[in-house]
DNA sequence: AAATATAATTAACACCGTTAATTAAAAAAA
DNA sequence: TTTTTTTAATTAACGGTGTTAATTATATTT
């Protein structure tokens, strides 16, 4: 019966072929751009097949948010080897930025699309869930932070919390187009000058007061 | 010729019972799923006649995104009668994020949606944006903070910025249901307990060890 | 009353996500 | 090996979408 579990590698290939469409499709065009039909056509299948292994196009999008948490992940590796937690936590802040920025799709994806989430909801189990991993570690992070002196008196949870939600705001604003807008309006800021960096280094030297 | 005036009322009037059934039909099945054709079948129109008082689907967007700066903006008048700065600064956020959760709708279309700032960016000119009197006004509250000794050392835009950006994260990750998925995956939050409240207080707490 | 300008309409294009019915291919049973 | 059964992939179709071009109805002006 070894016949079988290639037949199940054959399926395998076929999800990820379509998978590896779907994002190249979507890295290019973004994801409403990105129908079916298109991914389809991209790999010589009817549309209709795609349907035989993802339930719709919102477990694509699901899929591909999961991939996006898999490579934020990888990218936190590194913060490992930083033993004061509070540059810890700075080099956490500057890594999730990056992130965003060089992958504004996959940001869109894992954080403001409502579709993935979607997806998670209507989900009967509440399988692993790779964002765990990331707010984990900034979780960590503060929790050694709290013990270098810093964030005193205050929930760690919340702290961890309102941390992750000032980043994303930043990075979020950013793609949406409202801190250029709000730079160019009411702060005349050069336009060489990145203002989510200095945005960025203000919040460091805010934490740094938190001592 | 008091005619031709009375044509730019009749005009006028179209274009706002056009505008006010999209809010209606968006404010109840959310933006993607409120089509041009549903917006005329309800006030009795042919969908193409839309187009005669709209450019396309995102100027109505843009246009709805507007109104709810109004608002917003119409609810920070309170404002003004608060005297002190920081407290006028933590007035100011319990309001954005009560006008958040209660406008989920406006205030994707105002924060997270990407059509209206691209109507925007489309735009040749540069028009009087709305958005602009709410940052105007955390601008100032910032300012007055640090005449109370708040955020020493600090450029006021920085901070301005990152205050909203934090509030808006916490609004955006809420809307997108992450807050809430978080909250049951790592943090164990009673269902009943307010996490975003939660993270607000801390972000007091937070923002008054920065004197 | 006829000619002109304007407002609204119908018809049409090129898509979309998704489901049901059908055909082609492979595996199992005879 | 041939027939039956299972499974994979396809075509056809439904009911939508935003938007444009061509056309008709309605006022306004000559």
């Amino acid at each position: 019966m070894g016949r079988k579990e290639k037949d199940q590698q054959q399926i395998e290939d076929v999800r990820l072929r379509i998978l590896e469409a779907a994002k190249k499709l979507f890295l290019k065009e973004g994801y409403e751009a990105t129908s079916i039909r298109k991914i389809a056509a991209e790999i010589k299948l009817s549309p209709t097949t795609i349907y035989l292994y993802y339930k719709d196009k919102s477990d694509i999008a699901y899929t591909l948010h999961k991939e996006g948490f898999k490579v934020l992940g990888e990218q936190f590796m590194v913060l490992q080897h930083v033993e004061s937690g509070f540059e810890r936590l700075k080099a956490m802040g500057r890594i999730y930025i990056n992130f965003a920025i060089q992958n504004t799709d996959f940001y869109q994806l894992m954080f403001i699309m409502k579709e993935p989430m979607e997806f998670i909801s209507d989900k009967d189990c509440c399988e692993w869930e790779e964002g765990e991993f990331a707010f984990g570690a900034l979780q960590q992070t503060v929790l050694d932070c709290k013990a270098e002196g810093y964030f005193n008196g205050l929930n760690e949870n919340n702290v961890a919390l309102n941390i992750w939600a000032l980043v994303h705001g930043l990075c979020s604003l950013k793609l949406q187009g409202h801190l250029d807008h709000v730079a160019s309006a009411h702060l005349h800021v050069p336009e060489d000058r990145n203002i989510l960096e200095e945005a960025f280094e203000t919040l460091v030297l805010m934490l740094d007061k938190m001592k």
